[in-house]
DNA sequence: GTTCCGCATGAATCGATAG
DNA sequence: ACTATCGATTCATGCGGAA
């Protein structure tokens, strides 16, 4: 970002209509334009921009700052990892951890903002440990943010299948991180079939027969009035998920590691947006979210202050477009 | 319990010593002796029991009173799993959500004063959902528990494999508890070797094949300082495990059927004690916790305010005593 | 013995309707 | 308007007896 009196601009990534001429043969990547666009008048005032100025690009800035240009009410999902307290602190100037919920809190006022009242917003997060401690950062947080108006609607957790073994005198390797489903309104968008799975194993001998009592309703024993009827599974190939997603941590190539898969944001996108929805990662990095929603053709916008990763993120998203297209 | 004046009897149901003549040849089960016990004396003052009286033993009543009579400082580890807000409620007193802190930190209060400086204290615990939001008070709970002096430690997952099936609008089947692991000290007693896990489908995946960009790549990570030593897990045969711990609930085909499985306070038995070492579960329920302890030749307590339960739990460590002496 | 197969069981939550 | 009740929804596992 650069300032200039009441003019601040913003480099803004262009992934869509590129021209093909611009791929550079020797790297097979594209070369990256740099639209540099006004995002404040010179009366300090915001910039009127047409929302489809931010459509499919990344943008080097802070998200406090660069969000103001966002209409209100006007995305769909914002999924993000922001950076943890302490860590990556080259890059990000490595917030406190007692620092961290008023760090954090002026950015979740523009998300709340410019977020759709039935749109979601999920958190990749997990606390640090300081001192032997978790620290509280991260439930102080979920406090601030219902005290702002955010609902906790849920809390799904990843676990990450592959991490290395490993130990410290007083705990073992961390292996989960949460992903808190903030939403504005009680109800909210949500396409549950979109991420079924295949039935497991025990299906196939478990409905062959069916006992008397797997015919008719049977009650739950604990009074608590659950029951089921299991003949209405039969024929069933597919069924839902649960809120613990198992996943690989992944690593993008040798320059960066991604700090999720591609795997994570496609499964809350897949669950919370249909092709052609506006999504939101205002800690972009390198860009995994963005990955994900041209994979599936959501739109996206991705932010972030550092200027090398906002590079990497766009020529990761070109090449692969490049290699979707064949 | 019963109150009598100042003076209040406690059942109190002795597993140990028990003569093999009480046996029942009907039911295969032990006649269970009950042994009235004054914990207050007239004067309403604790009565000094000798911690003998303690040892292996399932008391019926509040353990905010029972506690009251067993001395500082001398339990190793506290496993149990607390009546989750509004559940149970046809066993336990059903505690509102909003209320649940409060009833819970006057026995905290007791757990403190009773566990030793290096011991552990393990809470199993999950919010419940309140019109379709998750509830704060476990998290609330963890704020609370500090502010008491409780270090939280560590945050394990109990991911459950085989959780009651359900789906809802906006949410699906919830599939993971909370271990919430705290301590009174930085440094506290913690045996990892003991729950060391063969080498399983993780090495042969993935150590086999390390090469130098693994190497090189893990040890920029964050600054762990794991990484560097990747490749001294090769070739062995026992790894470490981490803090996600993926466990089944029992299902008992004909009797009753316990929250958690055996396998959960067996694992963090072994972690936090040694043979002989106190074990204590406050709210016992059926005894998982003490049938744990009583398997790995640990010291137990539980105490439960529901007096079927109590008998219950004394009936199933005596069967089980007897299935292991064949 | 060992594998297979039947079967009982479980910390739930939402929306609609009734009081 | 607030609270209570009720019907609807949904999997995976271990045990025990049979093959």
């Amino acid at each position: 970002m650069t300032e200039n009196n009441n003019e601040k601009t913003y480099t803004i990534y262009s992934i869509a209509n590129l021209p093909r001429e611009s791929i550079n043969d020797s790297t097979g990547l594209y070369q990256i334009p740099h639209l540099q666009m006004p995002l404040f008048t010179d009366q300090g005032e915001i910039n009127t921009l047409i929302p489809d100025e931010f459509v499919n690009t990344i943008i080097n800035g802070d998200c406090e700052q660069v969000l103001k240009a966002i209409p209100d009410n006007s995305i769909d999902l914002i999924f993000t990892s922001p950076p943890y307290a302490d860590q990556r602190s080259a890059t990000y100037g490595g917030i406190k951890p007692d620092q961290y919920v008023a760090w954090f809190m002026p950015k979740a006022k523009e998300f709340y903002r410019i977020l759709k009242p039935e749109g979601s917003f999920v958190l990749n997060i997990k606390e640090r440990v300081v001192d032997g401690e978790r620290h509280t950062y991260v439930i102080e947080l979920i406090l601030a943010m219902r005290k702002m108006g955010w609902r906790w609607t849920e809390e799904y957790m990843w676990h990450k299948k592959n991490s290395y073994p490993g130990k410290w005198p007083n705990r073992f390797r961390d292996n989960w991180e949460r992903l808190l489903h903030f939403t504005k309104e009680k109800h909210f968008k949500m396409y549950q079939e979109e991420v079924m799975l295949p039935v497991g194993d025990w299906a196939q001998s478990r409905l062959k027969k069916l006992s008397e009592t797997d015919k008719k309703r049977d009650n739950s024993k604990v009074g608590s009035g659950f029951g089921k009827n299991i003949s209405n599974w039969v024929g069933r190939d597919m069924v839902y998920p649960n809120n613990v997603l198992h996943m690989a941590t992944e690593c993008y190539n040798q320059q960066h590691s991604a700090v999720f898969p591609v795997a994570l944001p496609e499964w809350f996108i897949k669950l919370f947006t249909q092709p052609g929805d506006m999504i939101l990662d205002p800690f972009n990095g390198s860009g995994t979210t963005c990955v994900a929603a041209s994979r599936l053709e959501r739109n996206y916008l991705g932010i972030d202050i550092n200027q090398e990763y906002c590079e990497l993120a766009a020529n990761r998203i070109r090449s692969e477009m490049l290699t979707r297209k064949g």
